[in-house]
DNA sequence: ACAAAAGTGTTCAGCCTACACCCATGG
DNA sequence: CCATGGGTGTAGGCTGAACACTTTTGT
């Protein structure tokens, strides 16, 4: 794309003052990480803004494709951050000089934004990132190794973290952290992860596979000592 | 207010392509009713924008003093419509019709408005409605009568009423729907009402006895045959 | 054989359910 | 004194918690 171009068309192709962030988070080596990227050093939320022509949710399923990489990603809504100094004009001073290009202060994207913040749960190894044209790198972080980020974006993240944890008390949807096929002790490790807390391993099973949710398939072949455990799926009706 | 100034102004001084609407609900005569404002014989959610000086919060209380007379109304997120098609340039070209105004299509709130919604649950005896400044009427409307309604608030109101009989299965704020102090006999009622089914009496009221949210006051007296009840009021901690 | 991991059972307590019973009040 | 409405009690069942036991695997 044409940096010009989104700078100057921008207001007219996109809805003004209201962004969408995406608090993507996927489960890698016993941690809950989240995807973000990095501008001037610091380091942002993936995000973006509505076409005047899509939908609040068509906009978030195309943010979310173009830095995942995912067909199909799942997302829930989050909340409203809607504080009025929410500006990014130093931050994006900082990146108009680094680049060497003109500032101009009174750039849209300078205005107040408003956004629309929503969580993606997402399997760590189908998830290929992509980065923006403004962005530098993306790197995943441990969500209790959170880098500088931009403005409340930290927040967003911490709000985040702690909605998953109440979220998967009545929903079946952690299942999207993990590979199509799964073991009843990979699901009890994420659950605890998420949870911060240890969960009895009985108690566990007994839960997830009443609720009905998922499907036993044949077992798994481990190269550890142990028990073979099954594998499940995510029964599809 | 001055219409010319909100028409020609109202671009610079809101947030543009963005509103707030309420559904505001009530407890009258043992049926739940929602807020309603009329404008070309149809009706529609009391709403606004948001100043570019103010949070969205503080939008939402500002709305909701103005149409409610309240000074410190309850009120929670309930969800963002966000349709690309989401305008409202046929209503408001009736609008300017029937009161003799010169008509522009490309008027700002002509434009596409994603709107957050919110509900707030109020005391019917102490709210004072007041129409705004383009309302030709307001009325309580049960929420299983709903008249004629601008573009989506009708789906609006139905996903608040959905949403209210998921809160109160974990929260306790249907006390806000009651005066200050109150019965289990009324509280019971209400919850059924917005339930649509019976509870059994007796559970109930342990429950909420138990759930400590509510101290007992003195007796009330009745006129009616039967044992008096006991008041209560929230617990303030 | 043993340790480790996975799966299943067992017991107990606590809570929800349904209903019964007891109190207070007006007619 | 009886109908009505409000408050409390109780027996049964379901569910969750804690922990024990069994099965399967690699070493």
């Amino acid at each position: 794309m044409d940096f010009q171009e989104f700078i100057t068309n921008g207001k007219k192709t996109y809805l003004p003052n209201l962004s969408v962030d995406m608090v993507i988070i996927a489960f890698h080596e016993e941690k809950l990480k989240c995807l973000l990227l990095q501008i001037n050093n610091k380091w942002l939320l993936p995000g973006g803004y509505i076409l005047r022509t899509e939908s609040v949710e068509e906009a978030t399923v195309r943010i979310l494709r173009e830095r995942t990489g995912l067909s199909d990603p799942h997302f829930k809504f989050l909340s409203v951050f809607g504080d009025p100094n929410r500006k990014f004009t130093k931050e994006w001073q900082d990146f108009f000089e680094n680049h060497d290009l003109p500032f101009k202060e009174d750039t849209w994207i300078n205005d107040r934004f408003v956004t629309l913040a929503h969580y993606s749960l997402v399997d760590f190894e189908k998830t290929k990132p992509v980065v923006g044209n403004l962005d530098e790198a993306f790197a995943w972080f441990p969500l209790d190794e959170l880098p500088d980020m931009w403005m409340d974006h930290k927040e967003i993240v911490l709000v985040a973290k702690k909605r998953l944890k109440q979220d998967i008390q009545k929903e079946q949807l952690t299942y999207n952290l993990l590979p199509s096929e799964f073991t009843m002790p990979q699901l009890h490790q994420l659950h605890q992860t998420i949870l911060e807390e240890n969960l009895d391993r009985s108690r566990f099973q007994k839960k997830m596979i009443a609720s009905g949710a998922f499907e036993r398939l044949p077992k798994l072949k481990k190269e550890t000592p142990g028990r073979n455990p099954y594998q499940y799926r995510v029964k599809k009706t």
